[in-house]
DNA sequence: AGCACGCCGACT
DNA sequence: GTCGGCGTGCTC
């Protein structure tokens, strides 16, 4: 009898012991009963008999998981601390015949014939996975000029780099040259993006160039879809892989070469369990499957600008030819905003009106000079909590009252309004009736296909005006657009969030990317901070070195965050449980507690929520801590990006 | 995480 | 008398 360690996937517990007749190799899927239900398993390794008695294997499945995807499971576990199962929840396995893994003479309980899984599915002949008979197929289409190039020349020398490159500089091409290089060497490519699924233009472009050799991959795809991404996959057919976040974890032979476009993106960041970030797990695969990783952005993170050499690709056409109109006020649609709309919309141009604030907090800003309340500790915004009629910082728990008038110009005009998307769009239809004025924003675009027709919409001009959030920065061209109007700045400035200045400049830049690709642009910033966006907005890089102090001593990349989330529909067992977690955490050296205290959106779901923020030098420390103070209810947030 | 077991309140 | 609430505890 054979005994084997499984971990359960999508348990939260450590790996049992199970029995079978057969030999089954190391990283073979399997299902087994966990109190009496059917659940998958994969095979960690063989064991000794256990003293207690042990379950049989019950089906042995023609899936498994590669060695490397072993160690990448285990590196998810330990450093963003879930079980295995966890981990391995986000792993796809790879199928077929385990040649490979058969020790030598030994029965065929697993020795299955060559599936014919994909023709049962589809009725259509996939090949297997052996080397592809490089037939060249077309020549290339892609044509780099000098200073492109010279980019790809730089991202080859090393195995992460950074792609800094302005909006409309060709990052793209660079990227698909490296690709058609790739395909040359028989290799596979990810190339993973932010929110694919609505931005069809670009898997246009990558379908169009690289025909059947590439496939997309999101969350979004119907069954039907995946299951045939998945058996061109498994056929090794596959030679572009364009996805989000989960695309990173299919199963590729041959994998080359990873990029991670738009790599300042939040979206890389899980916020489920496993809380992981493609990002940064992209560059632990880089070095796990010696790949070279490249990351591109027009505004790249703080934390991949330090850590990673990076090429600066200057761009053709951003700001020089726009009109930036900083405007102080605190009122959404002023005077002046809605006069040049009204402009905009006479001359049969369009405007987009952007709104960036996902309008979680309540920040107390001065009506008059702008001034908003930060924290004596932190330099991080206090956040309004009118239950309480106090001010809170969401970091130290500072706690201070109300201010009746502004600290800094005295005026009584203190307000914590707020302004969203669907709110906009009520208000600037009352005030421009005969415009076409549309909401873009998660709320109303749900579906590629209502993506698809609102942007034919604007283009065809049967919409003047699209209202929204940060998806209209999200990579559309709008060439008829004359005016931008970005309000909310100050909002995202003054968030109670560490990120919060890069948040807002690269928002800002990002928009004023996609505007005004005709000439004569107009960008309004309403913003009582016009200093700020005005050094910057053509200067990133300042900003990014200006930043580095800022952050120095307090901040990543220079120091490490966890967050700690405690969630229950009895708010007593919530923050029992946040203070037993504390005080365990007490003990623990190298690591000091920032906060232990309510969420700011301290109910979610029904659910109560506590949190405690910790901060250390190193992310041993951290997990260390953790794994040692670990509660039940506890769920853990390494290297956070939210707060509250 | 699930799911069974078990112990108290309002219902045919 | 039972149905069902969710607290506690266990799963190879």
């Amino acid at each position: 009898m054979n005994y084997y360690n499984i971990s359960i996937v999508g348990s939260p517990l450590e790996p049992f012991t199970y029995h079978s007749d057969n030999k089954i190799p190391v990283g073979t899927r399997v299902s087994v009963h966990v109190r009496n239900r059917t659940v998958n398993g994969i095979v960690l390794s063989e064991c000794e008999k256990p003293e207690f008695n042990t379950n049989e294997i019950l089906e042995i499945s023609e899936f498994y998981y590669l060695p490397k995807q072993i160690t990448l499971a285990k590196f998810i576990s330990s450093y963003y601390i879930c079980s295995l199962g966890d981990a391995f929840s986000v792993l796809l396995p790879f199928w077929g015949k385990v040649k490979t893994f058969l020790p030598k003479n030994h029965g065929n309980s697993c020795a299955t014939q060559i599936s014919t899984w994909a023709v049962q599915q589809f009725g259509t002949q996939v090949s297997t996975w052996a080397v592809r008979h490089e037939s060249q197929k077309h020549t290339s289409k892609i044509t780099l000029s000098s200073k492109q190039k010279k980019a790809l020349f730089f991202l080859k020398q090393h195995k992460v780099s950074l792609l800094f490159g302005d909006t409309g500089s060709g990052k793209t091409e660079v990227y698909m040259k490296y690709f058609e290089q790739m395909i040359q060497e028989g290799k596979t490519s990810i190339f993973l993006m932010p929110e694919i699924s609505l931005t069809p233009q670009m898997s246009k472009r990558l379908k169009e160039h690289f025909g059947e050799d590439f496939v997309m991959w999101h969350s979004k795809l119907t069954p039907l879809a995946k299951k045939k991404a998945l058996a061109k996959i498994y056929a090794g057919e596959v030679k572009i892989i364009a996805g989000a976040r989960s695309a990173l974890f299919l199963p590729i032979k041959n994998l080359g070469f990873i990029v991670v476009d738009e790599e300042h993106d939040e979206s890389y960041k899980s916020s489920s369990r496993p809380r992981y970030n493609a990002r940064d797990l992209a560059i632990y695969m880089g070095k796990l499957y010696e790949v070279p990783v490249v990351l591109g952005s027009a505004t790249p993170s703080l934390n991949s600008y330090v850590k990673f050499p990076h090429y600066r690709l200057k761009g053709g056409h951003f700001s020089a030819d726009k009109q930036f109109i900083y405007e102080k006020s605190a009122e959404s649609l002023s005077p002046l905003i809605v006069e040049n709309l009204q402009k905009v919309y006479e001359k049969k141009e369009q405007s987009i009106v952007f709104l960036p604030t996902r309008a979680n907090f309540k920040y107390l800003q001065c009506q008059d000079c702008g001034h908003t309340v930060k924290c004596a500790f932190c330099s991080v915004g206090m956040s309004v909590h009118q239950h309480s009629r106090a001010l809170k910082c969401h970091y130290c728990n500072f706690t201070q009252a109300i201010p009746q008038v502004c600290p800094e110009c005295h005026s009584p005009n203190l307000s914590s309004s707020r302004l969203g998307t669907a709110e906009a769009v009520k208000n600037l239809q009352e005030l421009l009736p005969k415009a076409n004025i549309e909401q873009f924003d998660r709320d109303v675009i749900t579906t590629a296909n209502k993506l698809k027709k609102a942007l034919k919409r604007f283009n065809d001009k049967e919409s003047d005006i699209l209202v929204g959030t940060q998806m209209l920065s999200k990579g559309h061209d709008y060439h008829g657009v004359t005016l931008a109007v970005v309000l909310g700045m100050d909002n995202m400035l003054n968030m109670s969030d560490y990120r919060a200045r890069e948040k807002a400049l690269s928002s800002l830049i990002q928009v004023a990317g996609r505007s005004g690709r005709a000439k004569d642009a107009k960008v309004i910033v309403q913003t009582f901070n016009e200093e700020f966006f005005k050094n910057y907005i053509d200067k990133y890089e300042n900003f990014l070195e200006e930043e580095k102090f800022f952050r120095q001593e307090l901040y990543p990349p220079y120091k490490k965050l966890c967050r700690i989330l405690f969630a229950h529909k009895n708010g007593a067992k919530a923050q029992e449980q946040m203070r037993k977690m504390h005080d365990k955490l007490l003990t623990c050296k190298g690591v000091e507690i920032v906060g232990a205290k309510k969420c700011a959106i301290e109910k979610v779901a029904n659910k109560y929520r506590f949190e405690i923020l910790l901060r250390a030098d190193k992310s041993t420390d951290i997990i260390k801590a953790v794994k040692a103070s670990k509660v039940d209810l506890a769920e853990v947030d390494m290297d956070p990006i939210e707060f509250g």
